[in-house]
DNA sequence: ACAGCTCTCTGACTAGAGTCAGAGATATGG
DNA sequence: CCATATCTCTGACTCTAGTCAGAGAGCTGT
C-alpha cells in the first residue's frame, strides 16, 4: 500500500472514531458551536475571555459569536460584560452553572475517550498512546512552514529576542546581547545574506540567519528552535534550508560558532557534516567553531 | 500527561491536519456530500452502483440521496437508470465527465496528503506512516465489540460458517463439518454454555463458544478471527472474554482441542496459560489438547 | 390477479453554521 | 474636540445537511 493510501486509510479510521469525541459536546442537546464556545470560555485563565480574543482563537464571525453568546446567556451559563479597561471590549465569563456544565462536557468527553482505550489491554493502550504521540508530533512537524522573512519583520524580531532569552538562560556565564558581535538587519538581507523563520499556526517557532562574506565562507547565525517545538527535527530542517539557500546564493562553505552549553546543537552540527575548526571570528560567547563544505 | 489528555491532544492535531483532507472534496465548488457521492459511485466495481447499496454504505436518507443524484445529473457527471434485473432498483454510473471529475478530486486529495508528507524527511515520513498504521490498527481493535449472541443468530451462523471454511482451507487433510463432533445450538446456550461474537461496524469478525460439562472441565470451541482483523489481538480478547464468562458460570477448568496447522492459535494458548493434556474428547480433526485452570 | 412488499422520488420541512452590511458606543491621536 | 478606528451587536440573508410522509412504479408469493 502506498503512502497516500496509508494516510487515507488512517484518515478513515481516525475520523470515524475520533470524530465521535465531538459527540460528547453534542450530547448535552446544544449545538456543537455553543458547547465548544462554552468550553473555550472556561479554558481562559481566570477572569474570563475577551470576545475579540475568542473570535480570533475560534475564527468566528463577530455577528455569529455575538448570537452564540446570547444563546448561552439565555441558558444562564455565561455573563458578558464590558471590560473595565476598555468598555468597547466585552468579556465573557462562566456563571457557576456554566462552570458545572463545562465540567459535565468534560466528563462525557472523557467517557468517549475511555470508550476507545478501555477495550484494549494495558500493553495495547500503551502502544496506542505512544503511536498517537508520534503521529501528533510528526504531523505538527509537517505543519511547520519555513519562509524567508525580512530581519526587521516582527516575526524575525520576536524569534531573535526569544533566541537571546534562551541563550541568557542556558549559558553558564549569562548572555548580554550588547557583548556579542552585532549583526545589523542589513547583513541578513539580500544581497548580504538571508533570514528564515519557521512558523507554526502563524507563530514563529524557529529561525536561522545567513551572513555572506564575499569569497570567504558564509556564516550561519541565530539558529533557534522554540522549546515548544523541540524534538520535531526542526533544527535540522532549518539547517538544511539555510544551507540550500546559501548554495542558491553561490556559497561553497558555511561556518558557524556555538557555545559549549548548547550540546544538542553541537551534536546536530557534527551529525550533519560539520567539522570543528579554530576560532574564525573572535565571538566572545563561542567555545566551538564549525565548518561545512556544501554540495 | 495522562491518557485522556494525550488522546485529546492527538485529536486536536489530527483533526486540524487531516480534516483538511475533506477540503480536497470541497475545493471543486461542490457540496461535500455530492463530492463524496461522486467518489463513492466511481469506487463501485464496473457497471455502476445500485442506489440502495449506496444508501446503505453512506447511511443516507433515500430522499436525500435522490436529490444529490439529481444535482450530479444536472452537472452531467452521473446517469441514473433502472437496473435490468429489477426495474424498481436504480443504478447510478459515472459519465466520462464524471470519471474525469472524480480523478480530479483524487488528485487534489493526493496533493493535500502530499502537503502532510512532503515537509518531512524520508525517515520521518516512514515513522509517521508506521505510527499511523499502528494507530489505525489499535483504534480498529478498540472498535471491536464482543457480545453474547444466541448460536442461532445470523451473526453466529455466519461466524461458524466462516470458521469451517477457514478450517477447510488450512487443514492439510481438508475439513468436513459432518465428520467433526457435532455441537447442537442448545449446547452453546445457557444454561449449557454460551457463545460470543465480535462485531466490527456491525459485521461479525470473530467468535468463540463455550460448552459446559457439569462438574467436568468446560470446553472452548469455535474460536475464530476473520482474516481481515488478524493482528489486532482479537483472538486473545475472545479467549479472555470466554474465560471470564466461564468463570462467571462457575467453571474452574477449561479445555480445548486444536489442529497442528493452526500454529498461531497453539502459540496463543500456550502464552495464555494453557498446558497440553492428552486427548480428552476423541475429536477426529484435533492434534493437540489444552487445559487451563481459571482464576 | 392481487395483496403486500420493495425501491425511488417529490414536496415540505427543520436546524445548524456561517456571511455581510451597517448601526451605535467607545477609544485615541493630533 | 474632531476625525478615525475599534469593538460589538442586530437584522437579513444563504447554504448545507438532513428528516419525514406519502405517492407511484414494479416485483413476488399464493
Amino acid at each position: 500500500m502506498d503512502a497516500i493510501a496509508r494516510v487515507r486509510s488512517f484518515n478513515r479510521t481516525v475520523t470515524e472514531r475520533i470524530g465521535a469525541l465531538d459527540d460528547g459536546y453534542l450530547s448535552r442537546g446544544r449545538p456543537l458551536g455553543q458547547s465548544r464556545l462554552l468550553w473555550e470560555i472556561g479554558a481562559s485563565t481566570g477572569g474570563g475571555a475577551e470576545l475579540r480574543e475568542l473570535r480570533e482563537r475560534l475564527e468566528l464571525d463577530s455577528g455569529y459569536l455575538s448570537r452564540q453568546l446570547r444563546a448561552l446567556e439565555a441558558d444562564g451559563f455565561v455573563r458578558v460584560e464590558a471590560s473595565p479597561d476598555d468598555s468597547r471590549v466585552r468579556v465573557a465569563r462562566l456563571t457557576p452553572a456554566g462552570v458545572a456544565e463545562r465540567a459535565e462536557l468534560d466528563r462525557s468527553s472523557d467517557a468517549l475517550v475511555g470508550g476507545i482505550l478501555d477495550p484494549l489491554t494495558d500493553r495495547q493502550r500503551e502502544r496506542l498512546l505512544a503511536a498517537m504521540d508520534e503521529v501528533g508530533r510528526l504531523m505538527t512537524a509537517s505543519a511547520v512552514e519555513v519562509r524567508t522573512v525580512d530581519p526587521a519583520d516582527p516575526a524575525a524580531r520576536a524569534s531573535v529576542a526569544a533566541y537571546f532569552t534562551e541563550l541568557a538562560s542556558r549559558f553558564d556565564i549569562g548572555f548580554d546581547p550588547a557583548r556579542t558581535r552585532p549583526t545589523p538587519d542589513d547583513e541578513f538581507r539580500e544581497p548580504n545574506g538571508t533570514f528564515l523563520v519557521a512558523f507554526l499556526h502563524g507563530d514563529p517557532v524557529g529561525c536561522v540567519g545567513l551572513k555572506l562574506h564575499g569569497d570567504e565562507p558564509a556564516e550561519v547565525k541565530r539558529l533557534w528552535v522554540a522549546s515548544s517545538t523541540r524534538g520535531l527535527g526542526l533544527g535540522a530542517r532549518l539547517l538544511r534550508e539555510i544551507e540550500a539557500a546559501a548554495a542558491g546564493l553561490g556559497v561553497a562553505v558555511v561556518r558557524l560558532d556555538t557555545n559549549r552549553t548548547l550540546t544538542e546543537a553541537i551534536a546536530m552540527y557534527r551529525s550533519h557534516g560539520y567539522v570543528e575548526i579554530p576560532d574564525f571570528n573572535g565571538e566572545p560567547y563561542a567555545d566551538f567553531w564549525f565548518e561545512k563544505r556544501l554540495g
